[in-house]
DNA sequence: CTTAACCATGACAGTTTCTGGCATGGTTTT
DNA sequence: AAAACCATGCCAGAAACTGTCATGGTTAAG
């Protein structure tokens, strides 16, 4: 076996382990004691943070980041990963903020200086533009970890009415839109319910465990293919502008029937309990859009246009 | 210098060059042409994508996608890549949509047997969840590659009105929430409009070159920190709900003062022209905001609420 | 305070690998 | 047919690597 190869097995082997000795190196390997301690330096030199302890009961350590061994990528890549990093700018709060940096900047020198210049070059054509969200999510790791160990969490939340103390038990976060969100079994209300990290004031993680129900994904999948418990058919006709403006929203682009370039419909079904949210948006869009059915979203935008008439009268 | 160090820099040359023999290679690092072979096939066995054209005027040629020199990465700096990954979902169309697999792939292999354990569970907490835009932007890669050499593109877009033949010469791309926005000069208003990617129908690579005026980077930071044309006072009162709401607005959060956690305000300076939007905006709000300046404002909402209610008779 | 169990480093000879010439054979262009 | 490439094998000398001492530190246990 050639000798990188056996370097890049070693800092395999040097991962595994917290502590060890030269002398288990040697036996591992098949090499003498002389060789492991040569071999040992030589990937500390490469940049594996290992450091040593003199005396008895003493040895090799390695520093908390563990090392992967050599990887190469192309160009293509390298640009990959790069503009993915743009996107992740787009998020104020991250729970790992510090390593894209230093990922961005390994990668930067081990560009050819052409390719540096078409780095710049791209990159002063195409962006992700962040509007600068001003809503910090402290809690994110704490979320994590809490999530991860199945901990329970005491937290303190902004809701609609008044501010709550919750005793919850974490699925994990996701990130939408630019913000995160926690869904999490309510201990009061028996069910999971959804929380923005943004608006938790306070958290405090609890020694108390809890058995998982349910993990993040299945949670997502059932909850955003879940079928409706009460439907209730939709049925909106649009102008030109309304088509235009409708075609913007995921959840209702799949439905749209374009009749010609300056009239169509979008025809569905949904659930009762979305009609709050669906009614406020088809307000919103005014006289692009005529509710037909159901009659009770008709109801409600009208009803909401004269509490605002009432409201500035 | 070491053999590796050797190898490192000559996958840097071979990048550099698009053809080249071995007698090159020999001179350049004062090595024996039979060296220079043996090295080759070394660094072409640790994946560099040499071939060869035998016979005179043959030689050594590098296929397109150019190999970078081995990095190495740790456990943290891995994570971060996987995680950008997972943001960069959200975009159904992206410019370099197939690397991103093969570096997910690459890095994966490499991860030590507990790292990749660690990694799915942590994937089991957390997410950037993508509600799958539909919107497909077909001419991603064109746009830039002609922004990238300033060439005019001829598009049709659909605008408010109509569908519209315009020549563009387009500054750049940018992502913002999901969608593809190319500000561009448009020939026929004179002046830099803005376009969404998704609502181009077909476009069209001129051979016409332009000077170009501005760079996208510029452009961002001019057209998002300007100050208003027609400033005009913004004054709204807001309940407890509209608090909540209005804090999840980046545009907004920065003037909102709270009074007491179920009252707040905001009071900031904005331009004539925005005076749409808002409207629509703190339309949908309904009962939870009180406009009281400016007065266009107040106007624009109760008229907006009478069209409804017309609509709707 | 001695011993055991570590690391660090140097010297040296034997072994392995690498290197540079040289030679042969194949392909393509002029 | 000659020139200019690559591909591969062989071989001797050079360079690098390896294992075996040997010496000198450090720390913990007895």
């Amino acid at each position: 076996m050639s000798k990188a190869k056996q370097l890049f097995d070693l800092i395999l082997y040097v991962n595994t382990k917290r502590s060890f000795t030269a002398q288990d190196v040697a036996h591992e390997f098949g090499i003498s004691v002389r060789t492991a301690h040569r071999y040992l330096t030589d990937i500390a030199d490469m940049g594996v943070p290992l450091y040593t302890e003199p005396g008895r009961s003493g040895g090799y350590r390695v520093l908390s980041n563990r090392t992967l061994p050599p990887i190469m990528f192309n160009e293509e890549e390298a640009f990959a990963i790069f503009f993915a990093f743009q996107a992740l700018k787009y998020y104020q709060s991250l729970p790992f903020d510090i390593h894209i940096d230093s990922v961005s900047r390994k990668l930067y020198a081990s560009l050819p200086d052409d390719t540096k210049r078409k780095m710049d070059s791209l990159d002063s054509v195409i962006t992700f533009w962040n509007q600068k969200r001003t809503v910090p999510s402290p809690f994110l790791k704490e979320i994590i970890e809490a999530a991860a160990a199945h901990q329970l969490l005491k937290i303190e939340y902004v809701s609609k009415l008044e501010n709550t103390v919750r005793e919850v038990a974490p699925i994990g976060i996701y990130a939408s839109d630019g913000f995160w969100y926690m869904p999490a079994f309510d201990q009061a209300h028996g069910e999971i319910r959804l929380f923005r990290t943004d608006r938790i004031v306070s958290l405090e993680r609890t020694s108390e465990v809890f058995a998982p129900q349910i993990e993040l994904p299945d949670w997502l999948n059932r909850s955003m293919a879940q079928t409706p418990e009460s439907p209730v058919r939709l049925y909106v006709e649009l102008t030109r502008e309304g088509l235009r403006q409708c075609r913007s929203q995921p959840w209702l682009e799949p439905y749209i029937v374009e009749v010609s370039p300056d009239q169509g419909y979008i025809e569905s079904v949904i659930d009762q309990r979305e009609l709050e949210f669906v009614s406020g948006y088809f307000f919103q869009l005014g006289t692009a859009v005529t509710v037909i059915e159901p009659r009770e979203l008709v109801d409600g935008i009208r009803e909401q246009a004269r509490e605002i008439l009432r409201q500035y009268s």
